[in-house]
DNA sequence: TACTGTGCTCGTACATTGTGCGAGGGTATT
DNA sequence: AATACCCTCGCACAATGTACGAGCACAGTA
């Protein structure tokens, strides 16, 4: 994981990690079957990460299990590029959902609503951790800090929305402050999130 | 693209693009930069098949967005490898941000709420095509059919569900009837969607 | 002490990958 | 006839995932 954050996933190979581990390269498939099978590993690893209370509202749950997703995916862009291609069931994963399914039900969700109601926020969550992702993807392909790499990607930005005059509008909006991109993301992943849950609280007996 | 439906984003590569096209394997930088070009071009092809109208209500906009990207996701499974890793800023991917972003504003979303609102209907689209690419891909790297795949996996899933009460009796309503993966996914995908575009609505003046 | 098995490491090898380079050929313009 | 451009492609190289099997250390048994 380290030398993931640190390189990005392209970067990482069988080879590299075994330098990194002072060892030979084939003797990590003496653990492991395969690169695939490392990676889910270390994808339910980063899962471990996302701490869902077992007391608490069920709002709070769901809040606690979707700003834990996505502060694990800013601190490990890489992952998007795992989820949905390698499955993930790994026991930190299952825990989770475990706990968040807990939450719900406790709170009056049953039957179908209830794995749609859990469904829903997994789905906003990892979503909303993706634009997330993909700047710090962009950042970190470049040595750059943010501020630089926005700055950096200013006039393209410009350039490509210009054809588009409500993304131009956004566009602006983005580029009239102080453009602290992460602040801008945390309120858009809390505005959204607030709505779903309100959403859905509306479905509750 | 149709190497790509046909046997996944890991089978992709230029030397298989070029005898599929009749062509030497490095005739293709003629035309793209790297593969990962090529990929976002091929990424924007996959947004063109998501058609927002420009007129009707944002709901019916929101809707239209969301389930055009699902289907996508659901013919082209690898996509969900490639958003997030690489930027969107292809011409279809401008053009149905901007017709969504257009409907929302039309219908009194202005400022920042604009923005997120936006935001949140997208994040929750990728979110939820996510799972659906996850069960395509899966039964894809098989030759199988959904149902065998399903079938297939009936005990793995039972046995890593069964030490989670909770799942273990999500995975028993998912197993009890007759199992048709894909609508009860349309209707998990309807019903978070209603959830929040219910939660924006009470945004709006 | 000798032998056997078991857990683990690693060098070698191979097929496959993305792609830089430069030599070719076809067509249009001068 | 010569030059310029568009386009194709063979070759080559470094890097990749991983199969294979030879080697080690150490335990238990004879």
């Amino acid at each position: 994981m380290e030398l993931l954050d640190a390189e990005g996933i392209d970067a990482l190979s069988m080879r590299k990690l075994a330098t990194r581990l002072a060892s030979g390269a084939t003797s990590i498939y003496w653990y492991v079957e395969s690169k695939d099978q490392l990676l889910e590993l270390v994808m339910d690893a980063v899962y471990g990460e996302v701490a869902v209370p077992v007391d608490g509202s069920w709002r709070k749950a769901a809040e606690a299990f979707a700003a834990g997703l996505r502060k694990a995916v800013f601190h490990h862009p890489w992952l998007v590029s795992l989820v949905g291609a390698l499955p993930a069931i790994g026991p930190n994963a299952m825990t989770a959902s475990e706990r968040l399914v807990g939450a719900f039900k406790k709170a009056g969700f049953e039957g179908w609503s209830l794995d749609y109601a859990v469904a829903a926020i997994t789905s906003y969550a990892l979503g909303a951790a993706i634009p997330s992702a993909a700047w710090q993807n962009a950042h970190r392909k470049q040595g750059r800090s943010i501020q630089e790499t926005v700055a950096q990607m200013a006039p393209t930005i410009h350039f490509v929305s210009a054809d588009y005059p409500n993304l131009s509008e956004m566009v602006d909006r983005y580029y009239g402050g102080e453009t602290d991109v992460e602040q801008i993301q945390q309120r858009s992943f809390y505005f959204g999130l607030n709505a779903l849950l309100d959403g859905l609280e509306a479905c509750l007996p």
